[in-house]
DNA sequence: TTGCTTGCAAATGATTTGCACTGCT
DNA sequence: AGCAGTGCAAATCATTTGCAAGCAA
């Protein structure tokens, strides 16, 4: 089951070379993301050995400061947490109005090129320089489309 | 300086047919969205009419209720509050890393469309159902872009 | 009067932090 | 011994809510 052990060896590295470690603990907090993706800290804190709630946090909190994981914020009551594009690729979000739940999606490298032509025209038009983008599609998902008829 | 009236009639169309009224503290919420854009709470009390903190919130509850704003959620402390769409025209963000201002974008018609048919197509083979879009363009607004140098 | 809006103060709840303890070097 | 990682409990802080006025129909 515990696959993604490219991943692992990424973010081993990636911590070494910050002089931190990687404890059991954040190496299921990474492998968690790998599995399921994007998720709250109560699924993580479910889903994860028993780990501590502060824990969890403060180790998020450290891998995003390494460039492993990323934060992201959407309506609900918590943040969901992911895997860094960097481990995962350049990808964007399903959100799903219905409960919240986040899926991710690739789209053509065509579609990319166009957008990121426009996103650099209509930033360098306010004086703005472009570093990243992000896109959430919102809708309705699967299970929330079905249960809406 | 109370320009808007458009925004401010169709606002209180919006409120009226809801049995809702228009109140001087509505209006100064709503005024304030048009001249400034997305802005923080604290931003909205500070050029607001002494409106008290827990009525601000509340007014821009009942406002997002009606429709006719809509709260953005980016990284930093408070969230952003922005006139909707439908009063505003469909549009994007500018987001700052730097000092987290947010300025909207418009992008060209056949941009959209593409964007616009990519998403469908990313989503359908999800079993979800595209509502709406938003994209964020994150970099350095030209302030924090010169005061990086 | 009746009901909605407002301001103040207190409550809520996600996230952060202080501190003592464990385990590894 | 020394230091990073952990858990528990307490603190923080944006946002929400209870309640007692104020104001319009």
């Amino acid at each position: 089951m515990s696959d993604h052990a490219d991943v692992h060896r990424l973010v081993a590295a990636r911590l070494d070379s910050a002089g931190q470690v990687y404890t059991d603990k954040r190496r299921t907090l990474v492998e968690l993301l790998a599995q399921v993706g994007p998720c709250t800290l109560p699924e993580l804190l479910e889903a994860g050995d028993g780990i501590a709630q502060s824990s969890a946090y403060r180790n998020l909190t450290v891998l995003a400061d390494m460039g492993v994981v990323r934060r992201l914020v959407h309506g609900g009551d918590h943040g969901r947490w992911e895997l860094a594009e960097e481990l995962t690729g350049h990808h964007h979000h399903l959100v799903c109005d219905g409960c919240g739940v986040v899926i991710d999606v690739e789209l053509p490298a065509d579609v990319e090129e166009v957008m990121d032509h426009a996103f650099n025209a209509a930033a360098s038009s306010a004086g703005f320089t472009v570093a990243h983008h992000n896109v959430d599609i919102l809708g309705q998902c699967a299970d929330c489309g079905i249960a809406a008829r």
